[in-house]
DNA sequence: TGCCTGACTTGCGTTTGTAGTAGTTAGAGC
DNA sequence: GCTCTAACTACTACAAACGCAAGTCAGGCA
């Protein structure tokens, strides 16, 4: 239930995981509204008050996370004018936000798998245009890697019908 | 920069994200002492006083979050006794608790990316037995599969020299 | 019997995250 | 100029995470 070592690593007691990028990540977006925020983007959610409905946050926890996240370089504000209306800012995924992708759905996979009462939970991950699940795991470059783009959210049909999703 | 969504879910503003999984995955493992635990399980720690040393923490953390992940399935205290000394209780991980590796290993990666000032981290991953780099990310099942066996950390170059990994 | 060590537990203080409520600001429409 | 709304900011309160220190407990050993 455990990986290999290898190397100069073999030895557990002798080295101390220093610089540990997991509990760096950790420190940078290692909290539930961070996530979730993160999850709302991925869905394709840009704008302040959408974030704060559907993540049920507060306008003041929503507020510095977007912060935050946009000085940590997650997101990008830019602003927006739809016509009649003022100017507004929306916030958009980066690259670097992005790549936290397949972090936030192991989640979501593993929370389906074994945090739901009945079945998969709500949402499931199937590749785009297809019915095929879309699993997150470790792989080798040279395997077929899926992007962004090349996934999509389906919904679970009991959840649906339960009309809450 | 975002998924797609699906049928009934294509209009964002129409349904709400009840039950999210990533929601609830937080709830349970969403700390910075929780993942540093899990991660050295998963580097193959089992005693309680590895823990403290090898996650920084404290007693009273490593404490109170083995009783946590315990409770909640991911990881099994189990007697074990040297001969000469007194029985001692060591904690392994469940599959369930292993099902975290992508998610664990995806911070890994991210941070590795994108938080380590020069190269890409004190750790990497690797196929087992080998040096192909090993990526988390979202494929489809039919897709080769790797486990936690098939998995290998090695250090990078520079962190091994510089003797604190 | 008393000491020692590994494995905890308890208590306290500080920080951070979360929640609710209220107040502020920019600019379009009237 | 006034109103209205999206997008914040500020204030208060509570809970949880974290860090430190001290205390407990079991059992092997001198």
């Amino acid at each position: 239930m455990s990986v290999k070592l290898n190397g100069a690593l073999e030895d557990r007691g002798a080295w101390r995981a220093e610089n540990c990028s997991i509990a760096m990540t950790m420190e940078v977006i290692g909290t539930r509204s961070s996530m979730l925020i993160l999850r709302e983007a991925l869905y394709g959610t840009t704008r302040f008050d959408d974030f704060v409905r559907r993540t049920k946050g507060t306008d003041a926890i929503v507020s510095a996370r977007l912060k935050q996240l946009t000085d940590i370089g997650l997101c990008e504000k830019r602003p927006y004018q739809e016509e009649g209306k003022r100017r507004r800012y929306e916030y958009v995924l980066t690259p670097k936000g992005a790549d936290l992708m397949p972090a936030v759905f192991a989640l979501m996979q593993w929370g389906n798998r074994y945090l739901q009462s009945d079945d998969g939970g709500p949402l499931r991950l199937v590749k785009r245009g297809t019915d095929i699940p879309v699993v997150i795991g470790p792989h080798t470059e040279s395997d077929a890697q899926l992007g962004i783009d090349d996934l999509e959210i389906a919904a679970n049909g009991n959840w649906i019908e339960q009309g809450h999703v």
